[in-house]
DNA sequence: GGGTGTAAGTGATAATAATCACAGTAACAG
DNA sequence: CTGTTACTGTGATTATTATCACTTACACCC
């Protein structure tokens, strides 16, 4: 993925600092860009005409965003990026990196294997949600979170990342309720515990049997 | 489109044919080739511990199947093929695939904007699912069907698969009892009909007010 | 034309999840 | 401190959806 990185940034393009909370772009707005993180952590979200918010991605260093549209004959980004902490992403213009990606095979093939691999999370995600309800939702979110931004601690995995009930509960969908019961359970059964605002899972494969987890690997089993 | 077919055909590969019911591949299943449909039509379905069935596409004529393990290093397909009816795939091997997408950018590039459709129907799925529950799963369906398979006639739109409950069902990732009961109500409401074990959408736009329909447009909004 | 099998339709009940309406908690600003 | 604000936790109720247990309808095959 290294290799990845590099590639990109041989193409011209601007770096974009953004403050916490700052947005990138939002849905609806005309397509311009193709973005690649630098550094800090960009949650990708989609607006519900109801109110509610659907969260997508927290994508960190190394993610590309807004590679949706890329192709579109009037491009449209479909999901707001918002900064979680102070971020840089480069910018890269949808034309110039089309004309890239005619001259350097290489590319278009790294670019391929990255959107195959967001296709293959998005399906994971659509099987835990469609098929184990909510509760598969909620516990792949954690495992995700866990793969993602997951320190390895004494007594279980440390997420990273501080994320309210109402933030967790938009990545799965959930009414934020819902998912506070759920998590008191989960700490009732010790499986998870909260620690300084954090959260700390002590048994992730009880997670992992509760969904009949396919251990995909890292790889597509990520929140990025 | 037409030109990403003639594009697949210049590639060295051999033609499979598929016996209705026939299964071209099963999940789990190590993968070799990248599928092409040149005619027929094929489910694409997923399989739960539980015994449910999860459906995801319908393929037909010009859809890619198998596309997704295409850069693994240990390829195995995730999901099934099965013919719904009596079909003819072109199926390419996957180092083929691969000096052919190495040499050819224009294909490379091809197969990116493919992938990217793919990736913005999974999306739409995802929320319609996601934010008007099971009837948001449902009346995407019927849309999306619609989209794909649907024949204008006198007094609305024809779904030309037969499909049963139960499959349609599979689709929406609901019991059948419950789906049943819905399409009832559609009857009842006038906004779907069943003409020769056929369903005729009399009013799609009903369908598409209720979940908000974003009206992405039939490249995007279809079950292929 | 009676038997068989598959699919459709439906009532009753149970399970799941959302919503509403608060009470408690913690952080922070003045 | 105290007031403000945002977040957490929880009971009660409602809405949604699945499950169970059937009946009905229809096609097809000797």
């Amino acid at each position: 993925m290294d290799s990845m990185i590099r590639q990109f940034y041989e193409i011209p393009g601007k770096v974009v600092a953004l403050k916490a909370g700052e947005y990138l772009f939002r849905e609806g707005d005309h397509a311009k860009y193709f973005y690649f993180v630098r550094s800090g952590q960009i949650f990708i979200t989609k607006f519900a005409e109801s109110g509610r918010v659907l969260s997508l991605r927290l994508a960190t260093r190394g993610s590309i965003i807004g590679e949706l549209p890329l192709y579109e004959e009037n491009p449209v980004y479909i999901f707001n990026a918002v900064a979680q902490s102070p971020s840089e992403v480069y910018a890269i213009e949808f034309p110039t990196l089309h004309s890239y990606l005619e001259k350097k095979p290489a590319l278009a093939i790294n670019l391929l294997k990255i959107i195959g691999m967001h296709m293959r999370k998005q399906h994971s995600k659509f099987r835990d949600l469609v098929l184990y309800g909510k509760k598969g939702a909620i516990y792949s979110t954690l495992i995700r979170f866990a793969n993602s931004y997951g320190q390895k601690v004494d007594d279980g995995i440390l997420i990273t990342v501080p994320l309210t009930n109402q933030e967790l509960a938009n990545y799965s969908a959930t009414a934020r309720e819902s998912l506070n019961r759920m998590l008191s359970d989960l700490r009732r059964q010790n499986v998870i515990d909260i620690r300084d605002g954090l959260i700390l899972i002590r048994d992730i494969n009880f997670l992992k049997q509760e969904i009949q987890c396919e251990n995909c690997g890292r790889e597509i089993c990520n929140i990025e």
